[in-house]
DNA sequence: ATAAATGCAAAGCATTTGCAACCAT
DNA sequence: ATGGTTGCAAATGCTTTGCATTTAT
């Protein structure tokens, strides 16, 4: 990765985004890492988190995590639905109808017993929104 | 925390919960010890992180974080939702429809600027349910 | 009395990073 | 030749845990 989003092609992200494409199973870092090292023994752990932090920001791939390294707690115990900056982290409580109907329908379609979901909404505060234009009018 | 869901009743998990309660930060293990920790200076990190998983349990308190201590990579980047089996970890992709529309009014509601969101249900899974049943049964 | 809870410090463990060598452009 | 990329290993940093001690019931 570097800063101005130029990106060079490499046999390694090729066969990394090869085994993503080939999976339905959501995998982790590290099974990703066995299944390139099938076809590149030298391949080490490092360049599979450098590239699929590429492939991510290149649109190729999703990341399903938090976004965080840490958790973070919310003493309203109530279900109710989050917005995240993803500039400076801040998370904000939302004030919208929480959807319980949807839980049925994925319990039925999904053969599954479902008991709680989770809604997030990301991008830009109010404040980092503004931050933001002022760099790009430098 | 014990294995039959006995809770005593201690300080710490009281000004803990006291903690939670009083900020909508949505905070940190560390913010909260932090907090704590100016009113019981010998608190330890270990205490607010048993405490914060207890409270979680009981229903006091909600975590946000993707359940597992690593990330998940899925190779279809287009936005899509997804059930989570909190016994077993397997994630599934759902075929129901991306409201679109809820982004704009979180942008409205909550003067930010939207780029996605994400939608996660989370349960058994159809083998596991299964499978509890039958522990249920012995 | 009894076992849950605490403080402390030492792991644990997924992920990141520094650096010299390498290779795509 | 230039600088993005890699392999390797050490380092990060959040979170968990073992253990002796304290404390709620």
């Amino acid at each position: 990765m570097n800063t101005r989003g130029f990106v060079r092609k490499t046999r390694q992200r090729e066969v990394i985004l090869h085994v993503l494409r080939s999976t339905k199973s959501h995998p982790t870092a590290d099974w990703v890492y066995q299944e390139v090292r099938k076809e590149m023994p030298n391949v080490s752990l490092g360049t599979i988190y450098r590239n699929l932090r590429t492939l991510t920001e290149m649109g190729e791939a999703l990341e399903l995590s938090y976004g965080s390294t840490y958790s973070r707690f919310d003493g309203n115990p109530e279900n109710h639905y989050h917005f995240v900056c993803e500039a400076c982290g801040e998370v904000i409580d939302l004030d919208i109808p929480v959807i319980a109907q949807l839980e049925a329908n994925v319990s039925v379609q999904a053969k599954v017993e479902v008991t709680h979901h989770r809604l997030e909404f990301y991008g830009r505060c109010e404040h980092c929104k503004q931050t933001d234009s002022q760099q790009e009018a430098n």
